[in-house]
DNA sequence: CGATGCGTTGATAACTTTCAAATTTAGTGG
DNA sequence: CCACTAAATTTGAAAGTTATCAACGCATCG
């Protein structure tokens, strides 16, 4: 048995206008029934860069995948200042919720497609295979220990969190030491609790440092990957 | 059906030695199967004061539930620095893993009693027991849930971290604006983020802000609930 | 070309830590 | 119950880190 979804708001009108301007980002391969489940049954959304996917207490009616692109989840403090708690890359599964609403906010960082899928039948497909209900346990684990990894990233200095950070994108997105950061400096700063010119100088003195080599601001080759470790501390 | 625990390892041996000195405190009332059922089945195991409770990278063989008195989970950092990722009090369930092996080392705060669980009997039960199935999905998303507030606190300044915690520890611990800090300032600090110096000195400059009384150095009144709320920002 | 968004760089200010010392509290034995 | 010792907390001054404010460079796009 799985939460009861509040069914309420259908989907957002703002959300069906957006079209994306640019092509699909290969599909990272999934191993496992619910993501393959939802693929079935969702119906893709495309959303342009930097439209809202959902809101903060808006009802959670969806569970949310990334087709192509990248998202990020986010709340808005009352000072202005924003904080950005997870980014989403093809293939991950973001929008769970616990409650009847949203306590997040999610916007596209590229113009990407997502598939939603009603949390209802996410639900459903839980209470009558076992291998789903688990699947969702497990991934709320995994979620769990990401959160618990981001606390204790939170903590270190400005240099430890961009190093966590450049090795933590190198090791989702794929293979090899070329990566492409989707997101802008600004981005990264409020994910990492830091200003983006703190993210700038740091990154900055570790090209001083060797560890790593910025070709543009997005795209950046990891010159030495166990200086980098060390770096994290 | 839930994941299979790696059974290892047996009760450590140091934790049986150990005597709790002072008088049980009272059980928070618990109003959920999975508490009770892990009531019944569990065994009872006192803990004194900073004594061990499991250690990152041991076989998570068990799960844990607060029965009376503090715990703390926490993960030492290479350069020795501590951060406590949670605080758990009476009625609390801690220790859930989701791999093989804990990734965080637990320690009794004050003198504790706690109830030790098979985690394969809880997997078992969970598999026989849809409801019990859902709790353990539900006290994740929790967990997760707390997890989250944590990385949106940790940005804030001092202040606002320090406000946040007292309010926490305000609503968690019970009913009623006097408060008891179960952990010295140190924990408070390793939790936060600071250092004990800096939630010393927050803690004085919420107490000029008449926001809050000192009593002694554990038990602190709420003078102006709303406006630490404010100074939560 | 000028406008705009994004990124970098520099100087200064604010905040927190670090180091040190004084003070209080708690625990223990007489 | 008091004195004594150790631990915890508070307080002060200086140093370090990051944020803030401001200017500049560099693309893209109309």
């Amino acid at each position: 048995m799985l939460p009861q979804p509040t069914v309420r708001a259908s989907v957002r009108p703002e959300a069906i206008r957006q079209m994306p301007q640019q092509a699909d980002q290969p599909v990272v391969a999934e191993h496992n029934a619910l993501a393959q489940a939802m693929q079935l049954m969702g119906a893709v959304m495309p959303f342009l860069r930097n439209s809202e996917i959902f809101g903060e207490n808006e009802p959670a009616e969806y569970v949310y995948r990334v087709q192509s692109g990248c998202v990020r989840t986010y709340k808005i403090f009352s000072d202005g200042r924003r904080q950005i708690v997870g980014f989403y890359l093809p293939g991950e599964i973001f929008g769970l919720e616990f409650g009847g609403e949203h306590t997040l906010s999610a916007e596209a960082i590229t113009d990407a497609k997502v598939v939603l899928v009603k949390r209802s039948a996410v639900t459903a497909l839980a209470g009558s295979d076992p291998a789903i209900c688990f699947e969702l346990y497990a991934l709320t684990g995994r979620e769990l220990q990401r959160m618990q990894d981001r606390v204790l990233l939170l903590v270190k200095k400005a240099q430890e969190r961009v190093a966590s950070f450049v090795l933590e994108v190198a090791e989702r997105g794929g293979s090899g030491n070329v990566i492409t950061l989707p997101m802008p400096r600004r981005d990264i700063a409020d994910y990492l609790g830091l200003t983006l010119e703190t993210v700038s100088r740091v990154l900055g003195s570790l090209e001083g440092a060797t560890a790593i080599e910025i070709l543009t601001s997005r795209c950046i080759v990891l010159r030495n990957r166990s200086l980098l470790k060390e770096l994290m501390s």
